[in-house]
DNA sequence: CTGAAAGCGCTAACAT
DNA sequence: ATGTTAGCGCTTTCAG
């Protein structure tokens, strides 16, 4: 069933059924009657691949993340989701790995695939990026980053503030041997604020920056362990607070610190930044940085069908707010 | 640029260059050679939307998962994609919720996009979903689910199996009081078979059901907390197991009991399914089973790439097996 | 307000 | 082996 049947049984062309379907303004209130009834009847939908052939447009909106599955990813997917389903778009995935080269080959994709807009989280920014995304020509969100070179607006975490409010936090506890754990593994933009947060406020505090006190890796659990581990054995002076750059790190860095008989707090505190939904149920409880992710998902939703609709809207950028939530896992000195 | 351009350019007709791009052999060397060499220097890619109006295919596989951003579900994500991508279809994901009108809505807007198949994780089958699955004319695998009188193929956990083998595994650690905790909430079948497999183990062995060992809630963390405490409040015979159905209601279970002084597995064991990535690091760490989800998102996508290769293709299912894996939150009684 | 006709960019049947 | 032609199903001028 298509177009053309519809008509034949309307009596009517091909184009009324069109206008009847698009702009039923634009036809008269009888014939217009005579065609919904048909519509309805028949529960006729029109082919969208025609359709886009002709409108060059595919209500595809394509979404990179470093990774799936990763609670904050998935917080802003749903965010992404909501917004962008219930305005009719759908969404592409796809999920870089933390790999450059795929970055690029799924922005060829959803190039090829003539989606509307692309929202993408890159793990970097790098000259080939500038270079790939502006020649693009297809509206970009960027998340996570920004960059004036780059025609994009952007959804941006407010990292170094908040790792500066930890930091604020733990002096305000009278901690001043302070060591992090970093996940600059994949020179990751966030992970270079977050770690900037640490340096400036213990710059402001006039405390020595401690090289055994800073450690790095990726960000994951088991990375967590290592690095505390680190941290113990290179140490005789040992700190009495841990800011790791991520919960995952804390969970593993308070597996070591278990096994060596250490207790949280009340030897060290430990203070990061995700807010997962164990990080709650743990113990001890994280203290830890949440941002609004679900949230972040919806502004980048609103800046790309903005960019859609107006291919000449002005790129602007859009700052995340968080909170710190003071749990178990940190104490006074 | 279109196919058009790129035969002027070599003084060909459009024939010849798509013949050139989809089947080569079909043309002499000399042609295909002098058409080959202006697509690489014109970087030519084909228009995809007009090649879908007239060939039906989409490149495009809609996946409809419970929920997006689950571990589990994560897991089976990354085997689809790995697999698919690779032999050049695209994803189109899609979170029904829990809700079961979400999931026949994501339904219609996959066969609106003409998806060349579809993967579906159901959290039940109904009626209505036999009728709309069987109307729905595309290539169809079902996930954790199976229905002689739905046209699919089906990937299947072997939830039962590994259900009786926790239970196994308890009685042969001498427990004979094992409470149970589920989440037939949402009236999930992979529910049934868990909570089947403990009812059908504690038969073989003889062991009265006792109903206050019997709780239900959802899946989540704080559904365990709640559960454990609705055990402890209804029991004066406490268990001296709790087999939880999923990892996260084992750590709401756990933390209840930490509140209560109740030392995991000295006091009580918990045993659970799942394995999360978190479940090992967890204190205690949880013995639970472990299914292998990649795997079966791997073959969940040579299912539906057979479907859509041959439309005949006879339905088949899969298992996907599953292992025990021993921690510290269970113990000899 | 409505219809005829062109055309989006490609593939596939047919003819040579 | 290659070219010609006719669509795929829709939207969008352009006439009327």
């Amino acid at each position: 069933m298509n177009m053309k049947d519809i008509a034949n049984l309307a009596g009517v062309s091909k184009a009324t059924v069109s206008r009847v379907i698009n702009n039923p303004e634009l036809v008269s209130e009888k014939l217009r009657n005579k065609v919904q009834k048909i519509l309805k009847e028949t529960g006729y939908t029109p082919n969208l691949i025609a359709r886009e052939l002709v409108t060059k447009k595919t209500k595809l909106i394509g979404v990179i993340f470093p990774k799936v599955g990763i609670d904050t990813f998935s917080k802003i997917t749903e965010g992404i989701m909501d917004k962008l389903n219930e305005e009719g778009y759908d969404i592409l995935l796809a999920s870089s790995r933390d790999d450059i080269e795929e970055e690029f080959k799924y922005l060829n994709i959803f190039k090829k695939k003539y989606v509307d807009g692309i929202i993408f989280f890159p793990t970097a920014i790098t000259k080939k990026h500038i270079e790939v995304l502006n020649n693009l020509n297809i509206p970009l969100v960027l998340m996570g980053q920004m960059n004036k070179e780059i025609n994009a607006s952007s959804v941006l975490f407010k990292d170094f503030e908040a790792s500066k409010e930890v930091m604020n936090y733990l002096i305000s506890k009278n901690h001043k041997k302070i060591a992090y754990m970093g996940f600059n593994k994949y020179k990751s933009i966030i992970a270079k604020k977050r770690k900037e947060g640490y340096l400036q406020i213990l710059k402001e505090n006039n405390i020595d920056i401690k090289e055994n006190y800073i450690t790095k890796g990726d960000f994951g659990i088991k990375s967590g362990y290592n690095q505390a581990k680190e941290i113990f054995d290179s140490c005789d002076d040992f700190p009495t607070a841990i800011f790791t750059s991520t919960d995952r790190l804390a969970f593993g860095a308070i597996k070591y610190l278990k096994e060596r008989s250490l207790n949280v707090p009340k030897d060290i505190s430990i203070i990061s930044i995700d807010d997962m939904e164990i990080s709650e149920i743990f113990s001890p409880a994280l203290t830890t940085i949440r941002f609004d992710y679900y949230n972040s998902g919806i502004n980048a939703s609103d800046l790309i069908l903005k960019k859609i609709k107006n291919k000449n809207e002005e790129n602007k950028d859009i700052f995340i707010g968080y909170n710190l939530i003071e749990r178990e896992s940190s104490g006074k000195l």
